[in-house]
DNA sequence: ACCCATGATGGGTGCTCACCCACTAATTTG
DNA sequence: CAAATTAGTGGGTGAGCACCCATCATGGGT
């Protein structure tokens, strides 16, 4: 029982440490299922919020995902070379530029969609239904106590 | 109601991206703490090992921990430098080193630990007591059967 | 003694990520 | 109408991380 791979106790008796361990677990995993699409985690993130909000001047987009603007420019030139995304001037304000999800664009987002639930039920295996669904629920209070900032 | 800041519902439906921000988060703001100390996690990692399973030859410091053993020789510089951990050759085997904690690692390993509890105390905030220890005993098991592999 | 394997180390690479700045175009303010 | 502000874009930076290889000293096997 003298398992040379077995790591430190006291460090996975902290919850910091498990969550951290076990976060960057489902990151990496969905990350390399994603990167075979040559695609990132935000893609998935701008198709979501996208679909949830309906269209958005690319600047809101950027603050509600909480990444830089300069960022979001880039990642949507990504998504509209596939055409996943329209891009189209605001007539009104002509500095903005509204995004759309396309047809094409709801059909990734439910492959990605399903490719994140492939890694859930990977990571959450050793779990029962129940308990996943109080992992689930004491996850997203931990989540949103965090959004709402301190 | 309108909050501009709002993540996309269905993606915080997904324990997968609950894990992973959340994951992250704790992740990041540990890091934080211990930058302020030109610390990296794998410090905490290391320190915490020797603790637990007294002095290593840094060769089995490396398996244990998962990390290429070119980069545990440059973590183990910078805590010899600090006198956390004290290297001596095996007499036995020369080839060898064995790490020691000292006194002084010991101190350190203390504090981190402190930080890494006063993190979790910041993020798990919304959850009662019960609560806390349901989610440790949760990531546990998804934790233990991630390590152990498929 | 010789050859090969092993432990430690130094150096370097490629990738992701989160920033930050400069620039242009368009709009609002005074 | 000039000046300040805002939206989007392109470019670059630095940190962290996970690698990989070459080298050197040592030890073990035959």
């Amino acid at each position: 029982m003298d398992d040379p791979q077995a790591p430190p106790p006291s460090l996975t008796a902290l919850t910091t440490y498990l969550l951290s361990r076990t976060g960057k677990a489902a990151r990496t995993r969905l990350a390399a299922r994603f990167a075979d699409r040559r695609l990132r985690l935000w893609h998935h993130a701008v198709l979501a919020a996208l679909s949830d909000f309906g269209p958005h001047a690319q600047r809101e987009l950027a603050v509600r995902l909480a990444i830089d603007p300069s960022d979001m420019a880039k990642i949507l030139d990504e998504l509209a070379a596939d055409d996943r995304v329209d891009r189209v001037r605001d007539p009104a304000d002509r500095r903005r530029v509204t995004v759309t999800l396309t047809d094409a664009g709801r059909v990734l987002l439910g492959e990605l969609d399903a490719e994140a639930a492939a890694v859930r039920d990977e990571i959450l295996e050793p779990l029962t239904a129940d308990e996943r669904e109080q992992l689930n629920v004491l996850l997203s209070k931990v989540f949103t106590h965090l959004t709402a900032g301190t």
